[in-house]
RNA sequence: GCGGGUGUGGCGGAAUGGUAGACGCCGGGGACUUAAAAUCCCCUGAUCCUAUAGAUCGUGUGGGUUCGAGUCCCACCACCCGCACCA
């Protein structure tokens, strides 16, 4: 070989045309072969990928290379999840349309997915924004409307009293508008909603057929549903009334000191005419709707008049509002048990309410003080009359047989998880097919009018909903009465177009939103990748979407993904003077332990190695990583070093050595001599050997134990002679990296005189007998320390290895003639000996 | 506040309850070269030391179980992710 260099520039771009040309990795949904569906979450076209996504990518297509190259036909798709707030934003400050906006940067994404090599089957291609796939979603959406999936009731959300808008979350910053900085208020609105709840028995059992997710996600996803059993009752108030509350914890009734209710709960409506109570109820409004501003809010109580009459003792005890009480959990009241539930404790601290014990570790400690918070553990149940003793399990069952023996009260089962919300009142999304009409109420869109598009001429000068302000869009006429009538001006929330794309990319039919039979063919997808931010929300919505799919009869799948990985984030250093501001990578130059700006030489601070944001500037892109060092030393360095669940910490040294690495395996792979004879069979071994452990280590993921691996097998493959034996490693090197460094791979593969693909070879075959050592190293330890190792034939007999370790003079030393107590012996491992 | 996770050399990490630090990066020394780049070789947890040897310490902190703990148990600390209208 004369050229000695690999050459990124020209060989990338070749090969990624020749993958192109034969359709490679267009999928057959007609082929023989085992099916295997690779999908990794697909992007929000925000303009640029950042290396999160080739961190993603990368992954899911080292595994479809390597499932092709075990014999698979593999999908692999992409797409994009099109709708979403930034295009609005963009809209707003780069006055374009978000359609526009979209169209381009997925245009820009498409072609950096290119250039870094993905076997992808681009034939498959979507974008959620396109009418073809959201007008199938809408008929989607109203199947489940006919089948009683779907229903609309009031929900707060949280409203800019300035802007006059409903702002998302994110949009709410310490509790104030992020553009009118006006403190942000609740309101009630008229909303969509997709009964999540029917399936949450479903949702929960389903966990437990999915074997090949991580535990933490099924935890997360549990606790999340949060079932919980209890007792629902009723206290009888001083008003007449009667007030439903729950409660998981029935055994502390005894300890019950207070009686509230949330804020917008009818009771506390009703006595709303009086001023005091009008102004604490406003007062609860303020602030934003997510639980963790909810619960880190101060407690806030306002004392009614009214009592409440406790079951047992018949104490009249004080019924509060308060703003802790959440109206969408239970009953939207609550017994208050200060003793031993932490919010309650602070509310009766706050309020100078009685907290009484009626948990203790014994019988003995029912006089125990409490301490300055709740005790929310188990223990025997004291000062609670005939309850007194028994465990918390035994008196939640007998709180419960006596209420229901009662009439007062029965055991219940409540569900943390809430209905779906889906309504939003934003343009840039899945318009909602349905019909307001003055005389026939709310009407679906008939399935032949759909799909129900977008209007492209709308101005986003003014906040709020712009489909709202249209001159015409949602004037139409009503199908059933033919009469004048007004579509809905809400959109659907975009976490419903990610809830069923991967059904989609399966089957492509131009009437209908999939074909049953090709879903049979490919689902469930067999390895779905993605950040581990999406462990929740979306893996329970498409779960769900999935579930209510089959049971209205679409198809016969329950689960859409057989397993599932969620990856780590790509983190780099932050860089900055002072308080000042962020400093790119690009804008720094290192030296040694120290850091200066390249425009001005000043000295510039190290920082906290985290996610690589916009915010902190610790971005690199990954088209100029690529311009420098070619696609496949940017793959190599995604998968090497950091196991794939943790943040990997991106580094231009790090990038370098990968660089480093692709030109020693291609002069490597220039070695490879066929006039060269005779065995090596330590190398040989170890070849068979990296063939397998390799093999193992992308099928459980640990890419960066396989790159180990390859390392290893390639030190020893320089160093060795040539030999039959050295050309059988280059080679089974050659196809290991094969699904890693593709481009690399074909023009090597090509270099020794193979006209197919690579990408079309097969996984290199390993000889059994090869595996095997004759020969193990024994770890010989003495008072738990290690004092030396010996070596023996592999499965010697323990009395041998025993005898073995003890002639060692090292070993001897260290006992220094004390009396041997015993002597463990672990064959083919260590010898452990006792004084 | 609630739920989930992570913690091992200068750095990323490896290690079925059985030789802690594989492999990579950084750093140091050397070879080759007129020189540089590239490449190759050697060293590289800390401390002590009579120094090719040997000893002690060492996996966030404090306890415990075990012949043996990075790994199991208990308590704590720090950081990260999610919390339902960000995607």
């Amino acid at each position: 070989m004369t050229e000695n260099r690999f050459d990124p520039s020209t060989a990338d771009g070749r090969w990624q045309r020749a993958w192109d040309a034969a359709g490679t990795f267009t999928a057959d949904s007609n082929s023989d072969k085992p099916k295997s569906y690779i999908l990794e979450m697909f992007p929000y076209p925000s303009g640029r990928i950042h290396m999160g996504h080739v961190r993603n990518y990368t992954m899911g297509d080292v595994l479809a290379r390597y499932k092709k190259m075990q014999g698979c036909e593999v999908l692999h798709p992409m797409g994009w999840d099109a709708f979403g707030m930034p295009a609005e934003n963009a809209a707003m400050e780069k006055k374009v349309h978000p359609g526009a906006w979209t169209r381009s940067n997925i245009e820009a994404m498409k072609a950096q997915l290119k250039r870094i090599g993905f076997a992808l089957d681009w034939t498959r291609e979507f974008a959620t924004c396109d009418p073809e796939y959201y007008g199938h979603e809408q008929a989607l959406f109203l199947d489940m409307y006919a089948a009683g999936l779907i229903d609309r009731r009031s929900s707060e959300v949280n409203w800019d009293p300035v802007d006059m808008t409903v702002l998302a979350n994110e949009q709410v910053i310490d509790g104030k508008g992020w553009r009118s900085g006006a403190e942000v208020e609740k309101r009630k609105l008229d909303q969509w909603f997709l009964k999540i709840t029917d399936f949450a028995d479903e949702l929960l059992e389903g966990l437990g057929e999915l074997k090949d997710w991580p535990d933490k996600v099924k935890l997360m996803q549990e606790n999340w549903i949060g079932k919980s059993s209890g007792l629902e009752f009723s206290f009888e108030l001083s008003n007449g009334e009667k007030l439903p509350v729950y409660t998981t914890r029935p055994d502390t009734i005894f300890g019950s000191s207070f009686v509230a209710v949330a804020a917008d709960h009818p009771v506390a409506q009703a006595l709303a005419g009086d001023a005091d109570v009008a102004a604490f109820i406003e007062e609860c409004k303020k602030g934003g709707t997510t639980a963790a501003a909810l619960e880190t809010a101060e407690k806030l109580g306002y004392r009614t008049p009214i009592t409440a009459k406790h079951p047992f003792t018949g104490e009249a005890m004080p019924l509060f509002i308060a703003n802790f009480v959440l109206m969408d959990y239970g009953t939207g009241a609550v017994m208050g048990v200060p003793g031993h539930d932490q919010r309650d404790f602070e509310f009766a601290t706050k309020y100078k309410l009685p907290i009484t014990r009626v948990v203790a570790k014994d019988v003995s400690e029912a006089d125990a003080p409490m301490g300055n918070e709740a005790e929310a553990g188990d223990g025997v149940i004291v000062n609670s009359d005939f309850l007194d003793g028994k465990t918390v399990e035994d008196a939640k069952a007998d709180v419960i047989a006596r209420a229901e023996a009662g009439g007062w009260g029965q055991g219940t089962t409540v569900w943390r998880l809430r209905d779906w919300g889906i309504s939003r009142q934003r343009y840039w999304g899945t318009p909602i097919p349905f019909i307001h009409c003055d005389t026939c109420g709310i009407v679906p869109v008939p399935k032949d009018q759909l799909p129900v598009t977008l209007p492209d001429d709308v101005d986003f000068e003014t906040p709020g909903n712009p489909l709202g302000r249209h001159a015409t869009w949602k004037r139409t006429t009503c199908p059933k009465c033919g009469g004048a009538a007004e579509r809905e001006m809400d959109t659907l929330d975009t976490f419903t177009n990610s809830s069923w794309y991967f059904l989609r990319f399966a089957s492509q039919p131009v009437d209908a939103p999939f074909d049953p039979a090709e879903i049979a063919k490919w689902m469930p997808v067999q390895h779905y990748i993605g950040g581990i931010e999406h462990a929740i929300l979306h893996l329970l919505y498409a779960r769900f979407w999935t579930r209510a799919l089959s049971s209205i009869g679409k198809f016969d799948v329950k689960e859409p993904f057989a397993a599932l990985f969620t990856q780590g984030m790509v983190t780099h250093e932050t860089y900055r003077v002072g308080d000042g501001p962020w400093l790119s990578p690009a804008e720094v130059r290192i030296e040694g332990e120290k850091a200066f700006a390249i425009d001005g030489g000043e000295e510039v601070e190290r920082g906290r190695v985290v996610k690589m944001s916009k915010s902190k500037k610790n971005v690199v892109d990954p088209d100029n990583i690529i311009a420098n060092y070619g696609a496949d030393a940017v793959r190599w360095f995604m998968l090497s070093d950091s196991p794939p669940e943790r943040d990997l910490p991106w580094s231009e040294a790090g990038i370098e050595g990968c660089y480093r690495f692709v030109q020693r395996l291609w002069r490597l792979f220039g070695q490879v001599d066929s006039s060269a004879t005779g065995e090596d069979k330590a190398l040989a071994r170890k070849a068979h050997q990296a063939i397998v452990a390799v093999a193992e280590d992308i099928e459980a993921l640990s890419f960066n134990k396989a790159v180990a691996r390859i390392y290893e097998l390639t030190g020893a493959a320089e160093k060795a002679m040539p030999s039959e034996s050295r050309n059988f490693a280059i080679r089974a090197i050659l196809h290991m990296i094969a699904p890693m460094m593709p481009h690399l791979a074909e023009e090597a593969h090509e270099l020794l005189g193979e006209s197919a693909l690579i990408a079309d070879a097969t996984w290199p075959a390993h000889d059994p007998a090869m595996l095997v050592e004759d020969e193990v190293t024994i770890a010989i330890q003495h008072k738990g320390k290690l004092r030396d190792t010996i070596t023996a034939p592999k499965g010697a007999p323990k009395e041998d290895i025993e005898a073995l370790a003890l002639a060692s003079e090292k070993v001897q030393r260290s006992i220094d003639g004390a009396d041997i107590r015993k002597v463990i012996v672990v064959p083919d491992r260590l010898v452990n000996i006792v004084t």
